[in-house]
DNA sequence: CCGCCACCCTGACCAAAGTCAAGGGGCCGC
DNA sequence: GCGGCCCCTTGACTTTGGTCAGGGTGGCGG
């Protein structure tokens, strides 16, 4: 608790006394969670030091499954940064069921738009698995802002970016079918541009799969129809035997 | 030329003495074209005179089919609204073939993380139906950024909201059936909550079909369908016998 | 060792979307 | 009126993804 990096150890340093590991349940930590943070679509190309400052004017928090982290209605006067764990925002329909509208997994943000522009918070939100969560205020986060001309330029730009990413999945999720994202996920994970490539999956298959889009019995048969294109997968290790022609295979195919 | 409301008569002034109408391809024109214009995600909820002001530091260009807007590596010290026509942005391959990235069609704008962030556009654009585009430098946007501390806060917030709405139809992609999300598209064109509704397609068949993410002869197949569920079109015309009933029908069926 | 569980694969079946082809109706210029 | 074009619809057929059920493997605790 007397860390010096208070309150949150982007980059444990020397003198630091917190005791045990101070985010004990990261799969990322220290330089590696720093780059994963400023990566955010909301921070990336940020300063270091800008970022640094940011986040010892937020608070972290430790979050217990089950625990509701802000329902409806309430005011929005911070947002939330995913280190460890998984956030549901969810609505009550009339009947009283819950439809779950979005999952956050590691490393994301939410609550952005409901701070910066409605004021309270159209969902709930609840901790589905324990968590570490970083609340940032709106008032560091408008002081961050004006602290430096650029710095709402950096993050408009990293915004804009942001949106480059989500039309051009929702193009593919439109016009490509299911075994091009899959194949398109694994090209993406390598930066081999030719050759032989080996890969880890990040998740497991389930997650993989619904981040493409499908049910895992459907990757599983697409993981299989990609064994002819020369893509081995055993476990969450993946080899792609020729980048080069399972990528001409994707776009020749793609029209 | 004459007129006095330069470059751009978004609201044609009572004193405009420009011959015939200022935009003439235009589909909206007027307030109508004014409100489409505000409604951009990179512009929604600024001020109108705000956006009157950059607009007027701004430039209209009116451009023919087969135009080359830029090509790629070209600075990007600006950036484009297409209020008319359609332009590509796209890329050459290696051997030659050019590989469409994207389609832009009015009201909509593009190039805004090449100024902001990289200062060069990656991609090769060309108008490929006469169009006209507002060209908006990046000094005047910067301008405009600083003219007023809120404004970068309000655009970062309407970015925001265009985030939402884009994670949000990658959600529907992702799990919902076809006629599901024809039906919430038709849906979202009406207020009213209950009762009947009747609505104007914005769109011919093809562009809805492309829109929701389907062919058109699907399109015409769930439209079939959606008929027991008392959804009766007629051209461009729909008419929705209980808005609540469909509405349900959606939720219900989404599980 | 066993059972349990999480994770993954597979096969059979079904529903639904894509594809290909044909045709209807409205609009336009000749 | 006629032919052509555009937009849309329909039908027959194919492909593919979802669903359900079964089963395999590996880790873990009893």
């Amino acid at each position: 608790m007397s860390c010096p990096c208070r309150p949150l150890c982007l980059v444990p340093k020397p003198g630091c006394t917190r005791p045990g590991t101070p985010l004990p349940r990261h799969r990322a930590s220290g330089p590696a969670l720093a780059r994963q943070v400023m990566a955010l679509p909301l921070f990336d190309g940020l300063d270091h030091e800008v970022l640094e400052r940011l986040m010892g004017d937020s608070t972290a928090l430790a979050c217990d499954r089950r625990t509701l982290l802000f329902s409806a209605g309430a005011a929005a006067d911070s947002f939330y940064i995913v280190l460890d764990g998984q956030v549901k925002l969810f609505a009550l329909t009339p009947d009283g069921r819950e439809s779950i509208v979005e999952v956050f997994t590691p490393v994301s943000s939410f609550g952005e738009a409901a701070m910066l522009s409605m004021g309270a918070f159209p969902l709930h939100a609840e901790i589905i698995e324990d968590a570490t969560l970083i609340k940032v205020g709106r008032r560091a986060f408008i002081n961050t802002l004006q602290s430096d001309r650029s710095v709402g330029y950096r993050m408009l730009a990293s915004l804009c970016r942001w949106h480059q990413r989500l039309s051009s999945e929702i193009r593919h999720l439109k016009e490509q079918p299911p075994w091009q994202r899959v194949a398109e996920f694994l090209l993406a994970l390598t930066d081999a541009r030719e050759g032989t490539a080996l890969v880890a999956l990040p998740f497991n298959k389930e997650i993989l799969a619904s981040r493409v889009g499908i049910r895992r019995e459907s990757l599983s048969r697409v993981l299989a129809r990609l064994r002819d294109m020369g893509v081995r997968t055993e476990g969450n290790s993946v080899r792609i035997d020729d980048v080069d022609a399972l990528r001409r295979h994707c776009t020749e195919a793609g029209q």
